[in-house]
RNA sequence: GGACAGGUGGCCGAGCGGCUGAAGGCGUCGGUUUGCUAAACCGGUAUAGGAGUUAUUACUCUUAUCGCGGGUUCGAAUCCCGCCCUGUCCGCCA
């Protein structure tokens, strides 16, 4: 979430950052309800105050009057009540009106919070200005030596590809009927080598984070409580991309959801924290299931492991200082991670810089990485795929809105506590990422061959089929 | 799942209706002492919100917070209720 006192400041920032990102948010009700509510929370504070103060003053005494109410008589007794009742009255008045703005507050409060909740961290300055995802900017590409994007698949290779799902058929690496018996549409089943090669790429790139970049690899929770997907900003906007867990139905005292990222664990882990300057940068990875409901995709990508309920997934976040030049250089090199790991299986890719349009509300700047396809976009007119990029990887820079969000500090050198900073990247994500591979590297008689970096974790296959 | 016990500051641990944002200890930071280190001594040492002064830095006042939420009370860390969590024992089971 953003900075209330940053928005009193200069509203016009979130305006701009509400506009830039195509959503809607009503910036000037949040104004006039966070104006409501402190005025009225002064106002309680000051009866407080004094109520306080009284309490401090006449408490010992009364208690030492009724005390002695109990072994007084007649008139006596009448007097001393009397002398009671005055006393309380002041106190009395106090309470009624701290009540009266606990409950005017009370009503104000949810509205209050969730338009908070909803204002969205605006883009760095450099993020290009656009709608949606027809306008992210295409920042390189890379292909292989012997690939030309300008030619078709046909053109490069001499033979026309078989998609994925053939390839997967063939070879039985996936058995998407038995998938949808046990567990509906979008569900699948990795079978032998499939189920190897699934493993041995998030092996390589777990190894690669471990090893190459000395991130510290966490095995966390996928099953998390709500205030976890609050605070990585994934609720309230993403409630229904997630799997919901109605535990307190059943009479636990909370209900669980299904993680669709490693990011929710990983980030979750040092909530409510304060960390020393030393312990930072937090530099994490996961290999974790994920669980998306794929709500509103319907119809979209049916066919396949493009789009799918479960798949693992291993991510990287870093949470660093506040401050911005270090966030941008992380992500610079989670970047390189990805490029690093997409040249050793020779894939082509490209990157794109996402405009304003096509960010969340919780990242200021996020490049996506596309993975050439050759099973996918339009037919040409033999019937057989032209090939097309598909989304395999993010990198994301999040400011310091998600460690708001989840209360994440740190205490510089002077002993300030400052939000830190949070970025994230998919460092490989699985069985997705298994198109490019086996599309790319499939020979004219439909096998294929293993990328030579994968072969130690796939027991020297080099070769399926 | 059943039976007890318990959740207090960075940690240990007292408090069990007002004098307690919280004793004492440990840790930590600053200082004095010391040839150096250690010891000793002195002082500071939570977080968040609001208001104000100065307006980088800082300071003052004030409110909230003793697992979480609610209740009783003029007043709750302290009493009552619900929930969550932890420990121990028993049962069950990857």
């Amino acid at each position: 979430m953003i900075d209330l006192k940053e928005l009193r400041e200069d509203p016009d920032r979130f305006r701009r950052g509400v506009a830039d990102k195509a959503m809607s948010v009503d910036i000037d009700r949040l104004l006039a309800l966070d104006e409501a509510r402190r005025s009225i929370l002064t106002r309680q504070e000051v009866a407080r105050a004094e109520q306080n103060r009284i309490g401090k003053e006449l408490g010992p005494k009364l208690g030492a009057l009724k005390g002695k109410v109990k072994h007084a008589h007649g008139d006596e007794r009448a007097s001393i009540e009397q002398e009671i009742a005055q006393l309380e009255e002041r106190p009395a008045a106090l309470k009624s009106e701290i009540q009266e703005c606990e409950h005017r507050i009370g009503s104000i409060e949810p509205e209050w919070k969730s338009l908070w909740m909803q204002v969205p961290q605006p883009p760095a300055d450099d993020v290009p200005k656009g709608k949606g995802s027809d306008d992210n900017v295409e920042i390189r590409r890379w292909a292989p030596a012997g690939w030309d994007f300008a030619k078709t698949f046909e053109g490069n290779r001499g033979f026309k590809p078989r998609t994925h799902t053939e390839l997967l058929k063939m070879h039985k690496l996936a058995d998407f009927e038995r998938g949808v018996k046990m567990a509906g549409t979008r569900h699948y089943v990795l079978t032998g080598l499939g189920m190897r090669l699934h493993q041995a790429v998030l092996r390589y790139a777990v190894d690669f984070m471990a090893d190459v970049r000395g991130f510290t690899p966490m095995g966390v929770p996928v099953i998390v409580k709500e205030e976890c997907m609050v605070g990585t900003g994934f609720f309230p906007a993403g409630r229904e991309q997630a799997y919901h867990i109605e535990e307190s139905s059943r009479g636990s005292g909370h209900d669980l959801f299904l993680t669709g990222t490693g990011e929710v664990g990983l980030m979750g882990i040092h909530a409510d924290e304060i960390l020393s300057l030393d312990e930072l940068p937090l530099k994490y990875c996961t290999v974790s299931t994920c669980f998306r409901r794929e709500a509103g995709a319907a119809g979209k990508d049916t066919a396949g492991l493009y789009r799918i309920h479960q798949f693992d997934k291993v991510e990287q976040v870093v949470v660093c200082k506040a401050d911005d030049a270090e966030s941008r250089a992380w992500h610079a090199q989670m970047i390189e991670t990805v490029e690093t790991i997409l040249q050793s299986f020779a894939i082509p890719y490209r990157l794109l810089q996402c405009c304003t349009g096509d960010l969340g509300v919780k990242n200021e700047d996020m490049i996506d990485i596309e993975s050439w396809m050759p099973g996918r976009g339009e037919m040409d007119r033999d019937g057989s795929p032209m090939g097309a990029f598909g989304e395999t990887h993010s990198a994301s820079r999040l400011g310091d809105f998600q460690c708001r969000r989840l209360n994440l500090r740190y205490k510089d050198t002077h002993g300030k506590t400052h939000f830190a900073f949070a970025l994230n990247n998919t460092v490989i994500a699985s069985p997705r990422v298994l198109i490019p591979i086996l599309e790319m590297h499939q020979q004219a008689d439909g096998s294929i061959i293993v990328p030579e970096a994968l072969r130690p974790y796939m027991g020297g296959i080099a070769r399926i089929g």
